[in-house]
DNA sequence: ACACAGAATGTTAACGTTAACATTCTGCTA
DNA sequence: TAGCAGAATGTTAACGTTAACATTCTGTGT
């Protein structure tokens, strides 16, 4: 993703030895020019300011330091480093204070690699993901794995899978040429060998999905759950012309809603009228808003996600209809908190948290070999605001 | 961040005999619940099915397979089957096949550990980020430097940084015992040892941070650059009385806006009114707008990101001040495209797919030693929507 | 001063891979 | 059919670390 290179004619100043292309515009400046406020623009200056003593010496010896090296300079073994590197109680206070001046003046760094060749761990989770990470719940998933694994001492390894080819299989096999001792597979929608998939053998493997897997463990928010506390929420309030605006037709987590929706509205004994769907943007939002304005009948509408529910309350706004006295609007994620002003919507928010933790263990401490496959559905609660209200 | 472990009655089904602990309301289902309408959120069913021949086979095995036990199954030399594994073209096609063959039956992944040992690299860059990712422009950053890694067939590794203690020194310790050839540190906030942080000599370093550091390359948007853009476009558009919103007082990109609004200001004449200082949400916005909203000469605002912006809007509207007709209003970030039906604000756009390739870049590519630091700005464009016009 | 227990330190080997060099094949030429 | 070049394969050693065992200290009690 490099940028094109039309390179201007100042720009060169940007060019250095080791022949980095710049973009138009782009400047190097002098480490001074926050202090200069007569910031201008068009003088870049190429800084020169270099590091110091310590700085320049440590980079001299930059060819790795190995335990052998400090041994040496300590005038001990290897192993004796070791056991100082590790905090091993077992080396006089002598010994070990000469050692750990050795390390210091050395730039001692123990290696990753061959601590890990003998350990056989990594103490990294990798994680699959499609490339567009900011989609609202992807994003929120990332977030949480990474904080699941921080918690534990865990680093996380990321690895991009390209949007156009959600394949398990592959994301797989990219993951097992590194280091991480569990993977947790989240490609969002459905990707199209999600059946055949066989998860390897070397490392334990967890896939988001609302849909279990006969391989592997699965963990996911529980969609139809959520659907259900939702319907079941407006039913309550009094509402019985209760309409769906979903998102994607064929999104996993609009299935879920769309299918939570319809069994309560049979189970209830209320009459489902047609749902429509969206592409969870604000404008799709808008355009069902238009819709569902002209149902006289209607008194809530759940919507499948918050964008959306806020495109169709401008929709029924601007057609005259108020929320919540006339209809009653709620969403789903929670995500429109100090976005838009005086906006209170009503909206259920997912345990993003939990599900991140639950992979993360599955992950890293898988069940044992001869229990079945885990599949877990964490549900959300519901959150209160005011977009909801009984009907008149 | 586990759940506090309020188990109630029927919980226990998910407890596994790894002593996994579940929170309340989360389930298992069996396999087949999909495909059952009548969703029946009471009746909790543990699946039972597992794996079948092949991957029960595999999964024996578990205890790494390595080169020598290939080699001992194929008949040949670890070093053919070195050779295989990578491709290499001086093997006989018959000795290929029975290497491959055997590959395939033990289940042979080359270790990651012992690779990157013997190599000396890892082809993982590492980045530092605090918690709250999700953060705008962090995110996007963050993004940005996976898909940069991700076409330079990198991983990322992500560690996360407690959002209270911001520390470059920290963060650099905890990166160097992982397999990273070279660190991005974007700590968002300037931490407090941002001066007197010391590279390891170890692996390159970047920050992203809009101000130089001089030991380390340092990657940034150019927010000034931004200010001065956006204002100069006001200008050009024919405003005059030109108010600033800011962000958070102390935010490295409120700083460099407000300079640049400044000093354009400056530059070119005008007298600049008071500025304003938000906290990035719709609220702050909101509030610094009924305060705009009584300046009657203001005829252009310059908001410091588009959430506040939306926020400015709406107050502006409901004192019965028109946008743009009566105030033109620009934003920064461009980031409410699809989320607010009809809104076309006027941003501008960062260029963050740059940020992120050039941080990648100096991060694997590192300047020789004896060059000067890299301080480099990328800019961003300006983005036309609607909610700027000349004044009346 | 001597034996001895236990602490401190050292030695060896192994983790899995591959570069560099060594050896053995293969097919072809004279 | 020997000789040979070059292809195919094998052997060795090293990457940096640490578990397991071996050795050498130290101080204490006689």
């Amino acid at each position: 993703m490099h940028c094109p290179s039309t390179v201007n004619g100042t720009d060169n100043l940007a060019n250095g030895e080791t022949g980095r292309r710049s973009c138009p515009g782009e400047r190097r400046v002098r480490p001074t020019y926050t202090s200069r406020p007569p910031y201008d623009r068009d003088n870049w200056v190429t800084i020169v300011r270099r590091g110091k003593g310590s700085y320049h010496m440590a980079r001299k010896q930059n060819t790795s330091v190995s335990i052998a090296d400090v041994a040496k300079v300590a005038g001990v073994s290897a192993q004796t480093v070791s056991r100082v590197a590790n905090g091993s109680e077992a080396v006089r206070p002598a010994t070990k204070k000469r050692v750990l001046a050795a390390m210091d003046q050395l730039g001692y760094r123990p290696s990753f690699a061959a601590r890990s060749l003998r350990a056989g761990r990594y103490h990294i989770v990798g994680l699959a993901m499609p490339s567009n990470i900011s989609a609202t719940g992807r994003r929120i998933q990332f977030e949480n794995i990474a904080t699941a694994a921080a918690d534990h001492q865990y680093a996380l390894t990321l690895v991009q899978i390209n949007e156009n080819e959600l394949s398990l299989t592959e994301a797989s096999r990219r993951m097992e040429s590194l280091p991480v001792d569990g993977q947790i597979l989240g490609l969002g929608m459905e990707p199209y060998d999600f059946e055949s998939f066989v998860p390897p053998s070397s490392i334990p493997t967890v896939i988001i999905s609302p849909k279990p897997h006969p391989l592997c463990a699965t963990v996911s928010n529980d969609q139809v759950g959520c659907a259900i506390d939702v319907v079941n929420y407006l039913v309550d309030k009094g509402h019985q012309e209760i309409r769906f605006a979903g998102g994607r037709r064929e999104a996993p987590a609009n299935i879920g809603r769309y299918k939570g929706w319809l069994q309560v509205m049979h189970d209830k004994g209320l009459s489902p009228q047609e749902p429509l769907f969206g592409d969870w943007t604000a404008d799709s939002g808008y355009r069902m808003g238009t819709i569902l304005a002209r149902d006289k009948s209607c008194t809530a509408i759940f919507v499948a996600n918050d964008t959306m529910a806020v495109g169709v309350i401008y929709a029924l706004r601007e057609a005259g209809i108020r929320v919540p006295e006339d209809v009653s609007v709620i969403g789903v994620d929670d995500s429109m908190v100090g976005v838009i002003p005086r906006l209170e919507l009503s909206s259920y928010r997912f345990n993003d948290e939990r599900v991140g933790s639950v992979a993360f263990d599955l992950a890293t401490n898988p069940p044992a070999e001869d229990l079945e496959m885990p599949h877990i559905l964490v549900p959300g609660t519901l959150v209160e605001r005011s977009t909801v209200v009984p009907p008149r």
